[in-house]
DNA sequence: TCCTTAAGAGTACAAGGTACGCCTACGGCC
DNA sequence: GGCCGTAGGCGTACCTTGTACTCTTAAGGA
């Protein structure tokens, strides 16, 4: 056994989530990681293949960071919490939301999310092709979340902008506005996922 | 008035999408679509005033294509109309989900699609936070399917990665992979969208 | 003590966005 | 019919970013 790697994943992703944070996402470049470390730029390179595979160290990082230990309760309860869990830790770092969209396939922790998933959606009674249609309008349900809520928050200058529309020309797109800059994004997700789940329990 | 400008808006998407249709959205470059019209790089910036203007004109566009002319029937049927002639009308030029992704709130046309939304969502008796969350969870619920179908498609690797993971670790993942690959995307978006609409008409 | 492998540092290059400048060619107006 | 203002056409140049390569040094275990 030669000389101990100096660097461990978990310093990488410190660092990077350090600037994500700090400077926001298009600061993430190798140069800035390198130096949040104190460390040459193309010593990053021992480390990660390049740099997608920096990105879903990080991604993989915040999905491990989800407690997958679920209270008692229905199951309909059960996916409310596990995915406000997922919701609530992505949104501590809101920089990386384009990294969770992007590769969240390929962070190993994911499979770990979608096995509890599916096993609280058979305790729901659900299989088959229509466990598989559960899982995908659920996961979809959240990824179009934190893409809305990263992009064109309720309670950001999108909206307010359609708020502000001539209302003749667009009658309901100014009112809906107006009324939308009202919801904070914890009540959208969760009056949203309610919406899902009756869906999914009244099939 | 002087010198008429020699290239429209529609010629600079004609070359934008020409581009990403043939090689791809990272081959979306100014050099390239400036050659894809026989016009010097820089020339460009003579009708944009930066690559994201682009980007936002190709994804208006997409959006113009969506004809909001909406047969008779329920609001639920409406709404199903609706939201696939957009699936389809992106589906036509797969390269562009990422830029529909992040441009779909600076593109005008979009203004179009969510009052017409609204409108079908008001025929349904909705009103006030209800109807801004149902808007949401509908558009939410397309967005998230089109990141899946373009990230990770149930029919795609990704899934048969899934799919032939160790059953004893990963018990119901395995099995559901599979059972998900026989599952074509239209199917997919189809039920997806009927357990949200389920949810709605509950409520 | 030596060998293996990581560390550290610097150089170099290609790709891509974009600022800038020069000269040309239209087309309406005197 | 000549003039002027604006758009066109074109090339150059610079900065940022990812990443390949090389050389020398250092740290542990055999």
């Amino acid at each position: 056994m030669p000389r101990p790697r100096s660097l461990t994943d978990d310093q990488l992703v410190a660092a990077a989530l350090a600037v994500v944070d700090r400077d926001g996402l298009p600061a993430l470049t190798m140069r800035a990681v390198a130096r949040e470390l104190g460390v040459a730029t193309m010593g990053l390179y021992r480390y990660v293949s390049d740099r997608q595979a920096l990105e879903v160290l990080v991604v993989d990082h915040v999905f491990r960071s989800v407690d997958l230990d679920l209270p008692e309760g229905t199951w309909q309860d059960r996916i409310r919490v596990l995915l406000d869990r997922i919701r609530v830790a992505v949104a501590r770092h809101p920089g990386v939301v384009p990294l969770v969209l992007r590769h969240r396939q390929a962070a190993p922790s994911s499979l770990r999310l979608i096995e509890t998933t599916l096993s609280v959606l058979t305790e729901g009674g659900l299989s088959g092709v229509e466990r598989v249609i559960a899982q995908r309008t659920l996961i979809g349900h959240l990824l179009g979340f934190l893409q809305s809520e990263h992009f064109a928050a309720l309670s950001g200058p999108g909206t307010i902008v359609l708020s502000e529309l001539p209302e003749d020309e667009y009658p309901l797109l100014a009112r809906t506005a107006r009324d939308a800059r009202s919801v904070p994004p914890d009540e959208e997700f969760r009056r949203g996922l309610d919406v899902v789940l009756r869906g999914l329990t009244a099939g």
